[in-house]
DNA sequence: ACATTAAGTGATT
DNA sequence: AATCACTTAATGT
C-alpha cells in the first residue's frame, strides 16, 4: 500500500485515497530528470510528493523562462488545462530536485471530477493559485511601477509651483495618476518611511532626499 | 460636541 | 494593483 502524505489524507476523501493507492503510478526521479517536454502529448496529472518539480516555458529563439515551482503537495495547472483535452504541452518540466511523484492517469482524473467533491476543488485550487499568479504578473507589467510614475510627477509639480509644499489630496492625486486613493495613500506611506516627503492633511511637503 | 471629509490599514480578490 | 470595509485623525459648523 502507497504511503500517502498525511496532508492528503486530510484533503481527500478515504474511497479517493484507496483508488490513489492502487491505480495510480509513483515514481522517483533524479535531479535534472525531464519529465514533460514541449509538445509532447500529457497523459498523466503530476502530483508531486517531495522534491521539487520547475515549469518552464521556451521562446522562438530557444531562450527559456521559469513560469515557476512545483512544490510537495500540489499539482500542475498546466497540465489539466492541456491533458482534459489531450493537447501538447506547452511548458517543459524538469525535476529540480530528486523528486517523488504520483502519476494520475487522464482517464481517472476525469472521472474523480464527477466522482469526488474533494478532487474537484483541489483541482479548482491549483488552477486558482496559478492563475491569481497570473495576474499579478500582468498587473506588474501593465501598471510599471506606479511609484516611480508618482514621484515624478510630483517632481514635476514642484517645479511648477516652484515649492516643496504641494497642496493637493491623496485623492486628487489617485485621480490624476488613474489609480484608487487607497493606492497613493499606500505608496506616499511608504516614501515618507523612507524620508523622502512628509505628509499632512491636503498637502505634503518633498524632502531634499526625493 | 458633532458631522464631514481625508488618510491609514488589513483582508480579500 | 484594486477594492472593500473599517478605523483614526483633522477640520469645519
Amino acid at each position: 500500500m502507497m504511503d500517502l502524505p498525511v496532508h492528503f489524507k486530510e484533503v481527500f476523501e478515504p474511497k479517493l485515497l484507496r483508488e490513489m493507492e492502487s491505480k495510480t503510478e509513483r515514481r522517483s526521479v533524479k535531479a535534472g530528470t525531464l519529465i514533460l517536454g514541449v509538445g509532447q502529448i500529457v497523459r498523466a496529472m503530476p502530483i508531486v510528493l517531495s522534491g521539487s518539480i520547475s515549469i518552464s516555458r521556451t521562446d522562438e529563439e530557444g531562450r527559456e523562462i521559469l513560469m515557476y515551482y512545483i512544490s510537495p503537495n500540489e499539482s500542475c495547472a498546466m497540465t489539466f488545462t492541456c491533458c482534459m483535452e489531450q493537447f501538447p504541452s506547452e511548458v517543459k518540466a524538469v525535476a529540480e530536485d530528486d523528486t517523488e511523484l504520483i502519476l494520475v492517469p487522464v482517464q481517472l482524473m476525469d472521472q474523480w471530477l464527477v466522482k469526488y467533491p474533494s478532487w474537484k476543488s483541489f483541482v479548482m485550487t491549483t488552477i486558482r493559485l496559478r492563475f491569481n499568479d497570473l495576474l499579478r504578473t500582468i498587473d506588474q507589467l501593465v501598471f510599471q511601477r506606479l511609484d516611480e510614475r508618482l514621484v515624478s510627477y510630483l517632481k514635476e509639480k514642484s517645479r511648477a509651483t516652484g515649492s516643496t509644499l504641494i497642496n493637493l489630496s491623496h485623492e486628487q492625486i489617485a485621480t490624476e495618476l488613474a489609480t484608487s486613493r487607497v493606492v497613493i495613500s499606500r505608496l506616499l506611506k511608504r516614501l515618507e518611511n523612507d524620508k523622502k516627503v512628509l505628509l499632512y492633511r491636503n498637502q505634503l511637503k518633498l524632502l531634499n532626499s526625493l
